[in-house]
DNA sequence: CTTTAGTTTCAGAACTATCTGAAACTACAA
DNA sequence: TTGTAGTTTCAGATAGTTCTGAAACTAAAG
């Protein structure tokens, strides 16, 4: 907060690593964070550490940076292929392969808007249609109620998704316009 | 799905807890589901519980049909409460207890986005606020790339809580009526 | 075919979150 | 004050998740 006066001096060529301790804060913390999140840390670790990073990186430079092994860093990193926030470089005449974060935010967004919705709300969906179902034909009564609840909660999810969907498919301008209106 | 013919007979007063097995699927299910969202089981089961009851219980009623002890009862009952999913309900002349969940779909949906914005926005946006400012002063460069990517993902989080306050403070109709102009 | 650099797998270790059960506590009533 | 019904707490047990390290595997290059 009152930095302001001592940072400004000494700044620009002593200490070239100088960000790097920011960057070490923040991988940190978004590792801790990313258990809130129901991501486990060392991924969400992987995920700073390469969305910080100038350039794209291999599997020992990130074991070695992180300090895990290589069975937990490979899994982590396909994992987070698989959900598309990083991505596999092959660089010419090199045969190991180089990782990169996807740096648009807008997109890491909707990555994980979309993983997120196919784990949480559509198991629900799930239960809730089969409940809505298996009671269908239950006279007044608190089955009746039970039946009445279970497709309130059902059509909610439904038009929640459709909500999702539709922002998704949206580009970033055309979202941002929209949310504009919105919040105006 | 192609239950229609077996169903319809033999329904209304022979078996009158027969919604209870629908109800039993999904409290188990809803519980299953619980640990994709950063709820705990036990905590996930008996919301389930409560929100298909017919009337409110008490304690030890929960424990029984969900075979949990005391203690654990207990803590995830206070929780609840806590969040603002269940409530509190004292009988006349009763000294005990009793708990109900709040039922209204649109209500709980409110409940949850605010505990969820408090415990996964907030504090992945005090990191951002941190690291970004550590590095305010940081000339063109890597240092500076990193800056702004700080930035760029604090205005984004920022703005999306903005979108989520304003949703929040909408009255369900309006709400509806607002999303069915996106959707159409 | 053999060597070498790199990748993947997996059994068990380490760690974390959750749950139990029993004891301590509270407060009302006799 | 003592008894009783109910509530809260917490140390240790249990279950679940993540990580390690070493061995098996793959494929390019000689």
């Amino acid at each position: 907060m009152n930095e302001l006066s001592e940072v400004s001096e000494s700044k620009m060529q002593d200490e070239p690593a100088n960000w790097e301790a920011a960057r070490e804060e923040f991988i940190a913390q978004w590792g801790a964070l990313g258990s809130n999140w129901g991501i486990n840390r060392t991924m969400a670790q992987i995920h700073a550490l390469l969305m910080t990073a100038p350039d794209s990186m291999y599997t020992d430079e990130i074991m070695l940076r992180l300090h895990i092994s290589r069975g937990n860093a490979n899994t982590n990193l396909r994992e987070l292929v698989g959900w598309g926030l990083i991505r596999l470089v092959v660089k010419k005449g090199e045969r190991r392969e180089y990782f990169e974060a996807e740096k648009d935010v807008w997109k890491m967004f909707l990555t994980i808007a979309k993983e997120r919705k196919r784990r949480e709300l559509d198991p629900a969906l799930g239960v809730l249609k089969c409940c809505a179902e298996q009671t269908k034909n239950e006279g007044a009564g608190p089955g009746r109620d039970f039946h009445n609840q279970m497709k309130e909660l059902q059509e909610f999810v439904e038009f929640g998704m459709k909500v999702s969907d539709t922002v998704s498919s949206m580009k970033h301008a055309s979202a941002l316009q929209w949310a504009m209106r919105l919040l105006g």
